[in-house]
DNA sequence: CGGTATCCAGGATGATACTG
DNA sequence: CAGTATCATCCTGGATACCG
């Protein structure tokens, strides 16, 4: 998407970016996750997974990971048509980055949470 | 940043998406990385070492930072003023996480330029 | 020095309709 | 079923000017 763009001027002297990019997008951290857990999905297969997400930004997001080698696509020539997605081989070292990070997240909702708490209190002396 | 607008409709049932959300952001990482490193940074040095970075954009990801507990900022009451930036203890726990996306990315970068040359192979028969 | 306020452009995402 | 095309909207970030 726009590759060329891309390239512009951005501070990817930094590798922690490089790894960002390939992440970040409104749901590619979600179309990745099912497709670590669950290994092969079909197009409307994942779409169920993600209830919110629109046809349109499935497609994006998958063509975008399928270009990094993370995804791969695989069409079943046939009527009703029938395509197929999963992580490559190598998409599947993503799995540690994504484990780490779901940790991360999931000690910082707790993290928010008791800093909250203790806001609440302060503020009610 | 208009938190109320953040929460509308996300989702961030899934962790990793928590995640993601306190490091993305274009400079983000990029001021996390400094301060993991140099410690402790005034305003205008993380400018410098960050040189494509706006004013602008160097506050307010700061200011999200900090209000995510992450990022702890001291202000020595002196003219000229004296403003100093640092990882909290607790910012510190995304150190990790940052090494782990870094080494990622870096190994992606070659992935990368491998399926590159493959391609133009390729392309020449 | 370390900001804030305003305005604006471009990209990312959403909504909707159509198709082989 | 698995898309594409088009148009609308929203949000991030950039440019610029000003301030204590």
């Amino acid at each position: 998407m726009n590759l060329d763009k891309k390239k512009q001027k951005k501070p990817d002297q930094c590798k922690v970016v490089v790894a960002l990019d390939s992440i970040v997008g409104k749901w590619k951290p979600l179309i990745i996750q099912h497709l670590l857990i669950d290994g092969t999905l079909r197009f409307n297969e994942l779409r169920r997974r993600i209830p919110d997400i629109t046809q349109r930004m499935l497609t994006l997001h998958l063509r975008e990971l399928e270009e990094q080698d993370l995804v791969e696509r695989v069409v079943y020539p046939q009527v009703p048509p029938k395509v197929e997605y999963s992580m490559t081989e190598y998409g599947k070292t993503l799995e540690p980055v994504m484990d780490v990070m779901h940790e991360w997240g999931a000690a910082h909702v707790e993290h928010m949470k008791e800093i909250d708490e203790q806001n609440k209190k302060l503020s009610q002396n």
